[in-house]
DNA sequence: GTTATTTCCTGTTGGC
DNA sequence: TGCCAACAGGAAATAA
């Protein structure tokens, strides 16, 4: 499932073959995503130069002069180059197809994912408008989230998740970064204290580079590759381990769940 | 304004 | 073997 490290990972890997490349057509599929596509997304984008892809939260932004392609992964998407025909498959919903041939592909299984066209400027978009500062960004700071923590009752991970908080930590890397924070994910956003806050500031921003980092090296081929490409997991100490043995004290790891979703942490190790 | 719940979708997994 | 329920999950939409 693509958490940011995914996305960014993503976002390099198709840079260097969209970068100043003219757009074809788009071949449409299937429109129905999360949203439908929009039925005439092919002729707006046609003929334009693709200026910049960028990435905000886990949303892919590709720049055109007269606007722009966003896309989402979901939880199932994936996006890879083709240099060579490759025949599409069931869930090979969207090509974008340059002039010199080139194919920027886009599987999604579940289609949770998105591809929508805006105009203007798209960070002002209302799906990008009310989003938090990202994580690995110096306004993601441990006076910043003390500042978002004052009086909530709610729980620490179901705090980070919030994307009106910080952007980027999805369900894995909220688990992971307690764990490498010693902090049980149960505590109520403002029992934390200044130490708490610092060193799950950090932890978030080191697991993230670290996953980053290791999808560079393990996925650098987002060309012509099998239909794997996409998806990647660090070497969890908590994520889908419940039962086994903590990596740091052998206590067995537990699942609760948090807002309908699975969250796994050392008793021992996080207070 | 804040917080909790529901919804979108389908491939995978486990129980019977 | 087949059937079916449960599960996974980001984030918008809706409810409380």
């Amino acid at each position: 499932m693509p958490e940011l490290p995914e996305v960014e990972t993503t976002r390099r890997g198709i840079e260097t073959h969209l970068i100043n490349a003219t757009i074809k057509e788009i071949i449409v599929r299937n429109p129905r995503l999360r949203w439908p596509i929009p039925v005439d997304l092919s002729e707006l984008a046609a003929n334009q130069v693709i200026l910049s892809i960028r990435r905000r939260a886990k949303y892919l932004l590709i720049e055109l002069a007269n606007g722009t392609i966003l896309i989402h992964l979901g939880m199932s998407g994936s996006l890879r180059v083709l240099t060579e025909a490759y025949p599409a498959e069931k869930h090979d919903h969207v090509d974008l197809v340059l002039s010199n041939g080139t194919r920027l592909r886009y599987r999604d299984p579940r289609r949770f994912g998105a591809w929508l066209w805006l105009t203007g400027n798209p960070l002002l978009h209302p799906h990008l408008a009310s989003l938090g500062p990202e994580p690995l960004g110096e306004q993601f700071s441990p006076a910043y989230l003390a500042s978002k923590l004052v009086n909530k009752h709610t729980a620490i991970k179901q705090l980070i998740m919030d994307n009106h908080i910080v952007v980027g930590v999805g369900n894995i890397y909220a688990s992971e970064s307690l764990f490498r924070a010693r902090i049980d994910p149960q505590r109520s956003g403002h029992s934390l204290d200044s130490s708490d806050i610092s060193n799950l500031v950090e932890q978030i921003k080191l697991t993230l580079s670290e996953a980053i980092a290791a999808g560079g090296s393990t996925l650098r081929d987002y060309v012509d590759s099998d239909g794997k490409a996409g998806y990647f997991m660090i070497n969890s100490y908590v994520y889908g381990r419940t039962g086994q043995a903590c990596r740091i004290c052998s206590t067995p790891i537990n699942t609760i769940r948090q807002g309908q979703r699975a969250t796994f942490y050392c008793p021992q190790c996080q207070h």
